[in-house]
DNA sequence: TCCTCCTACGTCAACGTTGACGTAACCGGC
DNA sequence: GCCGGTTACGTCAACGTTGACGTAGGAGGA
């Protein structure tokens, strides 16, 4: 079997030299352009195939005017996080359909990192990027949107104008999931969330405060804990929670991965039937555990498909006004957030 | 904020105007190379920054000898796998330090859409392609083949020669959780199979009945469910197992799909803890049920480590013979696959 | 002093493709 | 037969960049 080097690419003067043609027929056949006679068609069409010919997309587009690469690029954070790799996949489906690639970068929260990936995208010229990371520092972001790429933010708000961004009701839901544990009859009411600085956190925190106020509960500020990034910090903090003398009957776990580090916490206690969770993100088997985790599922695929859309929008042309679409989140019940407090 | 569309891209040309240079002297000061005194050197810089200059990959890999357009392409079939997450993820990581970046391509084990893809994928002139979802009919992997193109073909060997492969120990994995099952004194162990065209299929099952075979149980045949592609059909396949007048005592789910299927039929009849059961792959969370699910654990982080590191060196002009790699998989005790028989 | 070598540039063409434009042949109408 | 229009090609240059090669000027040696 042949290595790769030695032989050089076909490329159209070599398929015009065998159909006796000139490059721009070959040109015109290969692009399905008028301006070709049957016989001259089928013969590029045979020579093409003889030399197995694939046309250089790069060499296109960089002679072509509309320049466009016909390919995006996608920024995440941590494809281990299902969240991410949903979305990923959303927005390939759609890009795909449009035959358009996507350069997939991962970040990891890594500003510097995230800066890097940018200029290598904006090296190959990308028609647009989608950024599922934006972290607190989008200078970068704000750097290349002013260069003219089509950007959508996921997940979070740009800090910048003129930018489309797609979230989801994270302020409603957390309000919603507090409500229904104040309803059960739960007064004390935990918050554990991931770091302050992000958007989403935020967001789902002031979620948690109107619950409380609508419910008439009074915060208790030990009860809160935030900047958990990761499963074991969420660990570390439930178990600080679990240890106060009024430990929480319920917590509001703000994050998937810190809503697993919190269930592991009170599996091991043997507490995961008397202590109500809901958790915001859904995440794979939380209705094969017992008790089934309630969560706030966000609708991964239609943000997806959304941002996707936007972005394209954005390519095709489209100079309307910058668009924040919120994507409706939904209460999915499973039994953990259904716990009413247990009598001490 | 200014719209796209409305501004050229700075090019080398701009810069050299304004540094007063020509674009040879500007393409040296980018790339690094020398031939450039320190006065014109900074003088270029400040060109380009003011400019926002960014060089152009496609129309610099035009032109190069080399070619290189420091891309690679990633077929897989299914992001909303773990499994094909992780690796994505393993690969990604490999090639951004080598500052490649992942043109990824969701196949969803539709041949066309992989034919496709790859000719995309072929369009842009990657340096390599991974594939991670070969399926039967690799005809278009064997064409892309041997135009030239490196290639590495993910947990599942190539049809044809001259390429490398990265898989795990499928028939030894498989015939270890046999005989664990075995040992603990089972007779009556069901086998339920992703679809049978599939090599991984192919090996577990044959490591299954060496499994038997060395345990010296006899196959029955009714025990043996195959081409349950997806949850719900494993689901159905567990039903009419465990309907049958002598049920299997433990199951062998030869897939992480088929695992989370057959899960929820023995939750759902309340024998979880009295059937066994070993899964092939491992899950997030399979450790947080009761019981923990035992499963065979392939090394994905090591498996995308590999093939990375494969098509790098084969990129690299590496001409040595084709390789198999074979990454070992680890069986993960967590309760499920350690459940004695139950007398009836 | 002259020749050689090196450094620091510049000039030119080419990578594979396509937009702009040219032109030869043919067709229909008068 | 001539004119205007259309069809089916071809020619040329350019997209942004870099390899090959040229050259001016200075340093260094005999």
């Amino acid at each position: 079997m042949d290595q790769a080097g030695a032989r050089r690419e076909p490329t159209m003067r070599d398929v015009a030299a065998l159909a006796k043609v000139s490059t721009k027929t070959v040109s015109r056949v290969i692009n399905g352009l008028p301006g070709a006679g049957q016989e001259v068609v089928d013969r590029v069409r045979a020579a093409a195939r003889t030399l197995g010919y694939r046309p250089n997309l790069t060499a296109s587009s960089l002679r072509r005017s509309d320049r466009r690469s016909a390919t995006i690029g996608v920024l995440f954070e941590d494809l281990s996080n299902p969240f991410d790799s949903a979305l990923l996949r959303a927005v390939e489906d759609r890009a795909r359909q449009g035959g358009v690639l996507v350069l997939a970068g991962s970040s990891e929260d890594d500003r510097a990192l995230q800066g890097e990936l940018l200029i290598s995208l904006s090296a190959r010229r990308v028609d647009g990027v989608v950024v599922m990371a934006a972290g607190g520092h989008q200078d970068a972001l704000q750097q290349e949107r002013e260069r003219g790429t089509p950007m959508v933010l996921v997940d979070r708000p740009p800090t910048f104008g003129g930018t489309d961004c797609v979230t989801t009701t994270n302020r409603d839901s957390s309000r919603e999931a507090v409500l229904q544990l104040a309803a059960l009859g739960h007064r004390d009411i935990a918050f554990l969330g991931d770091r302050r600085t992000l958007w989403t956190s935020q967001e789902r925190y002031t979620g948690y405060l109107e619950g409380l106020a609508q419910a008439g509960l009074t915060l208790r500020e030990e009860l809160v804990r935030t900047d958990l990034h990761g499963a074991d910090l969420a660990e570390t903090a439930t178990t600080a929670l679990l240890d106060l003398d009024r430990p929480p009957t319920a917590l509001f776990t703000a994050q998937n991965l810190v809503t697993v580090g919190s269930m592991r916490v009170l599996r091991a206690r043997g507490l995961h039937h008397r202590v109500a969770l809901i958790g915001f993100d859904d995440f794979p088997l939380a209705d094969m555990l017992e008790p089934g985790i309630t969560v706030v599922r966000q609708d991964v695929p239609g943000i997806g498909r959304k941002a996707a859309e936007l972005i394209f929008a954005r390519i095709d042309g489209d100079t309307s006004p910058p668009v924040h679409a919120v994507v409706p989140a939904a209460l999915v019940r499973r039994g953990s957030g259904e716990i009413a407090p247990s009598a001490h």
